[in-house]
DNA sequence: GGGATTCTATGATAAATATCAGTTTTTTTC
DNA sequence: GAAAAAAACTGATATTTATCATAGAATCCC
């Protein structure tokens, strides 16, 4: 059993502000576990008992629209948490997520965060901090599927992807997102995100070689994620 | 001053988690205000010292898009708490809130909520659940911005509108929006919005006189909504 | 390693939505 | 209560985006 005190998990989120004794008792309580790609860790409806810590890997959380469309509301990726609402709310998972790659998780069952939370004030101050920030990033989301054009998301989500992953030796931004994917992060058709993509390649804002890609020109990018 | 005890405020949000002395303190440290229709509470990039208590009146919060235009994310109304957000991040606020009619508010500073936070584990648990309800709200939203048609989001405001707020005398919805405000709830032009209320009209599925809505067919209004 | 499948790409067209311009109506203000 | 300002409305047109159809490229899978 892998410790939990040294796990990138505990150093990146809200689990930093558990005591010694807490993190000793959910070292003996978890289970670690792989997640092929292309697997699901929960699905919308489901109940989810407990908390991901994600070690390694991506995996994207989406919900299905009405109409039949997945929309991507956020990808999840190493040292994050997973799964901390709807333990909070109480109920069932209004969301799906799904590995983009092997993932490497741990899963931490529901009554040992609950009793944490009501017994150390820190760490649940802090998950309300962590709240607090993803509503305002919500609200930023909002703003921008409501106001922006289509072409206008597809330059800050590629400003956004370049910040949040890692790139491979090339300089590739390293995620595995197929076009689809990236058009249900920005809600369009594939077939537009394809052509989108095309043009900034055409214009040298960015260059691909299938599902890898690599921002050339970020300046660029800004100017017309922001320029209307 | 009025006590804190009877308040609906109190009734309907976290606060009611407070013990009565903590509520007492708050009473003391308190001030009670009127805003006129049209003036800010606050506005982005504000500093907000606080806690505001709604209780009574109307106002939309709202977020200035890069293209300079205005994206109404919540209506706030009696009951409500609000700017409990950025208390907690800590920052200035990331939104605008203005009266839409002549508002009854009380304002709590920063530090008598911080400390009750802090001490009472029962209050902090309950904002906690709050939080996290809001950010499912939010997916919600972000899914349909970016999945729905304005025709849908628009039947949906409508609906929303009509649970939300109580009715006058003869059933309209008693809040004071106009066609712009309503736009920038959906996202759209308000060109479009005035198109497809003057058509909703038309089908019989509302009714309206000048700012004063009536819902007169909400099945139909939910199979526009839903229905692709 | 070759067939099946999924993914990417592109053109043509239709549908949705925004913009611009101008008019009428309502609301505010003095 | 009249003038000014703001809001609501309508038509014409341009732009954006989705849809449909089809073909080539990459990937998966025995």
């Amino acid at each position: 059993m892998n410790k939990c005190e040294q796990c990138i998990v505990r150093q990146l989120s809200s689990l930093r502000e558990l005591t010694r004794d807490e993190l000793i008792r959910i070292s003996h309580c978890k289970t670690s576990k792989i997640v092929k790609r292309g697997e699901v860790l929960f699905n919308e409806g489901d109940q989810v008992n407990g908390v991901f810590c994600i070690k390694d890997g991506v995996c994207k959380v989406s919900k299905m629209s009405e109409n039949g469309r997945d929309q991507v509301i956020k990808l999840i990726t190493k040292g994050d948490l997973l799964g901390e609402r709807s333990l909070i709310t109480g109920g069932s998972s209004n969301l799906t997520a799904r590995a983009l790659n092997d993932m490497e998780i741990c899963f931490i069952p529901k009554d040992e965060i609950v009793r944490d939370l009501k017994q150390n004030n820190n760490f649940t101050m802090s998950m309300l901090k962590d709240l607090a920030t993803s509503l305002r990033d919500a609200d930023e989301v909002i703003v921008d599927m409501a106001q922006k054009t289509v072409k206008q998301r597809l330059a800050e989500t590629l400003i956004h992807l370049d910040n949040k992953f890692p790139k491979d030796d090339e300089g590739y931004i390293d995620v595995y997102l197929t076009r689809e994917d990236i058009a249900n992060i920005i809600g369009t058709a594939t077939e537009s995100a394809i052509r989108i993509l095309s043009d900034y390649k055409k214009k040298g804002l960015i260059n691909f070689k299938g599902k890898r890609i690599i921002i050339q020109d970020v300046k660029g990018l800004e100017r017309i994620a922001q320029k209307y």
